[in-house]
DNA sequence: GATGGTAGAGACAGGTCTGTATCATTGTCA
DNA sequence: TGACAATGATACAGACCTGTCTCTACCATC
């Protein structure tokens, strides 16, 4: 190890990657750039990772792991209040659309600039995707929703709207649109339950 | 004019354009790659369209075209009953995004491939989704919606997740949603209303 | 037949991209 | 001091990118 406050070069470039990927788009940002700005030789991107694409595979991975601790950081303020932990995801992330660093889903932009279903970067999409369902399938069944996977269904919608609706129609007013509408979506699919408290 | 059942070289060029950067990305397409595959020689292609950003324009252009008349033809089959026409939209969206050929919106992607908010076609990005929105509040006004604002709102951060998640998620299942989902948020955002013809 | 507009073919310039190779330097631990 | 691992610096290869240039061929109309 290089010591201990100071950064590996490993670090140092998942991060710079991370920040250019996300703000300029991957196809956008070349190695050369994420070198410059990490202040890391070309060697040293190469030897942590074996192609560009391992370094898109380990940012997208990352950016998984911070995707996961914030839904848990917000459903944990609910406990179990499974219908409350739903409503309060699409608050949270009706905020997120309004801060300035945010540029959209990376998964879905991923996804959009790597049209071929083969780049090892598309299955860490589809995995991430297809969890979110389940856990918004987990939760809307623990909500009492009549029928789960639907209003999964139409809250992923929701979410895939709002990322991308935030950067191509602006925030203003999406982020209080996506809140509202997971609202009147889940309050309508779960029957005999008033808009308050869902559970316990 | 070379002659009328034969297409010009301009003709020619957005054809071939339109189909390679809906289908493999704007940014993975180069210009030999467009020139090859419609058989026209580069300075034909220089000739037409300043540059490549230009050609991307055009592009849109067309796209755009196209979009409000797959708009004007559904709603046609609804004479005076908006809310019926609202619902229609998402019933044929649900169905285009089951289409092998559906590969997202045309606009999201290119916001997403070009994050530059000054490139050209930006400009045109943003008009197409404002007078999304603006087509939708009419409806929403005119099918006695509460609220016309807040459900076109609704409504478009749907069809947003839609394109999107129908390219990311498969489209199975996600035409279905996007159809319910709609009618959901529409029955609940006009008061007074049953689930069947809005007007007149 | 001459003319002028349109288009095909192909070379080329200048830049950028990913990825490799080589060599010097630093810090750590024994 | 000496071995070792990680890193910096830099040049380079080979491919691809946009855009320009020149030369040739066709074809309708006058």
């Amino acid at each position: 190890m290089a010591g201990e406050s100071a950064k590996s070069a490993r670090e140092r470039i998942l991060e710079t990657a991370a920040e250019l990927f996300y703000r300029e788009g991957i196809r956008a940002v070349g190695v050369d750039t994420i070198i410059a700005r990490s202040g890391v030789a070309k060697m040293s991107l190469y030897r942590n990772f074996a192609s560009k694409d391992d370094l898109i595979c380990a940012y997208l991975e990352d950016i998984e792991r911070s995707f996961w601790m914030w839904w848990d950081r917000v459903t944990a303020r609910h406990p179990d209040d499974p219908r409350a932990q739903l409503k309060a995801l699409f608050v949270s992330l009706g905020h997120w659309i309004g801060h300035p660093k945010f540029r959209g889903c990376p998964f879905i932009n991923m996804a959009v600039e790597f049209r071929d279903p083969d780049h090892p970067g598309r299955a860490l999409v589809n995995g991430q995707k297809r969890k979110v369902r389940a856990r918004l399938r987990d939760l809307a069944a623990a909500a009492g929703a009549a029928d789960p996977d639907r209003l999964a269904g139409h809250l992923q919608l929701l979410m895939e709207g709002a990322y991308v609706g935030g950067q191509t129609l602006g925030p203003d007013g999406t982020g209080d649109a996506v809140a509202s509408a997971a609202e009147t979506l889940i309050d309508a699919a779960c029957p005999g339950l008033g808009p308050g408290r869902g559970a316990a």
